[in-house]
DNA sequence: AATGGTATAATTGCATACAATCATACAAGA
DNA sequence: TCTTGTATGATTGTATGCAATTATACCATT
């Protein structure tokens, strides 16, 4: 289960290791490989210009993060995440939201309650207007500050990893305005409800709130934001039972 | 966020890497290493009669599981786990446990059933005779067996990665004879619950055991159940006083 | 004595060479 | 035809060498 680990950047960005790293997980989080894809480390390597130790290191963790799998001897293969693997992680989303929003509302600092007062005053003004790229990331900021504001590093990098896994299937759906409104209503209230230091309530909230971005993530095709170029043949992504369908 | 993989332990035993891995990841949390001590290369493989190579992935991944920070170009230094750390691990567990009960409610099948119903009934004998090593692995199973019935990858291997961490200071707790039948008891209960499909009564009770476990746990004085016989010497990182209890 | 700069040592980052393992193709025997 | 053994190629696992970076010690300058 993986830690907060604050200079991580640092490495990500200006070393071999971190950039083969970052780009996978782009990548594989972005659908270019296909599942059970098998990547090899040499092609891997010339691709990016580095040989490959950076490569083999880079593996290791996303082995870790499970976005693939290592079979001794043999090779790396995609795993993917399946519209099910989404549905769980925003229903244990809900959860820790929930218990993060709580906690939030007995360690947020002064600071913190500023940004976030902000952060969905700014926000309400761009869902009026339609900025939709300023509203996304406004949201994740938002939702960042609660993490922080929680002071649990534990549940803060938990809920970090979740929400960069689904970070493009929410993006995607804040696109549409009515969601934009409404969540930055959501927001609203669970800020109100840490002010107010109700801290129940704030998890009460928190915890709807995820819900209520999964079921409208659901309801605009979950299947058709993800695949921006690939066409949709009638078919409701959500459907298709047993199956399992990667995003 | 990592996720299943199932060959891991295929990886951790025959690969170099992963014996490292495994052995270092045991020793931080044993508490071998002091906190921020620092983790060198050579040293390591030296110790283990490996290569650099093994060490530095089995560091990678060590980073990604937050036990030690890397630092570019400078070192690895552990992190350790502290006792809030541990705390927000059951709280978390908790909820998690809990849903995954729910889970397991509507997706368990007879096979899993029948191991959860032997096990119980297994333990109960062992709790009287007073076998806390067969208990602890018996209680270890029960919960395996409860994760991989809720049919959730990602919630399994959450709970999984979570269980493992904090499994030593469980261990020692169950040693507990009054916590140990206590908690065969809820474990019934929980069976009982499932069995009967009703799953908000499983998601509550799995909830509050670990509630109860946790509660066991301090009571019973966490620092002292994790630390056997410290007798490190020497100047480590300390740097930091009177703060974050490395356990 | 304090500060700053430079040389040296220690350590990590990466590349590469070699060994071990696995997959495939193909041929020999039943 | 099917099985089995073997050879070959591809790929990963590990070790090691070199470059880059950082820490340390020492000396010079003020």
């Amino acid at each position: 289960m993986e830690r907060y680990n604050v200079k991580q950047e640092v490495t990500d960005k200006y070393s071999l290791r971190g950039r083969v790293f970052n780009k996978l997980r782009e990548d594989i989080l972005n659908g270019k490989y296909a599942e059970n894809e098998e990547l090899k480390e040499v092609a891997i390597g010339e691709e990016m210009g580095v040989s490959r130790t950076p490569v083999r290191e880079a593996f290791r963790q996303l082995e870790l993060e499970g976005l693939i799998q290592i079979i001794p001897n043999k090779g790396a293969y995609v795993t993917g995440i399946t519209e099910k693997d989404v549905m769980d992680i925003y229903m244990i989303r809900s959860l820790l939201e929930g218990l993060c929003a709580k906690w939030a509302t007995e360690h947020i600092t002064p600071e913190q309650l500023e940004e976030m007062e902000e952060n969905v005053y700014l926000a309400r003004f761009h869902a009026q207007k339609g900025h939709w790229d300023q509203m996304a990331q406004l949201d994740n900021r938002f939702h960042e500050v609660m993490y922080e504001a929680c002071s649990s590093k534990i549940l803060e990098h938990e809920l970090k990893d979740f929400h960069a896994y689904v970070l493009r299937v929410r993006k995607k759906t804040l696109s549409n305005g009515e969601r934009g409104l409404k969540s930055n209503e959501e927001h609203t209230q669970i800020l109100e409800a840490i002010k107010a230091g109700d801290g129940e309530l704030a998890q009460t909230l928190a915890n709807r709130h995820m819900i209520n971005a999964y079921e409208n993530m659901v309801k605009n095709g979950l299947y058709e934001a993800y695949h921006p170029g690939q066409e949709r043949d009638g078919e409701e992504g959500a459907g298709c039972p047993g199956e399992k369908k990667s995003i």
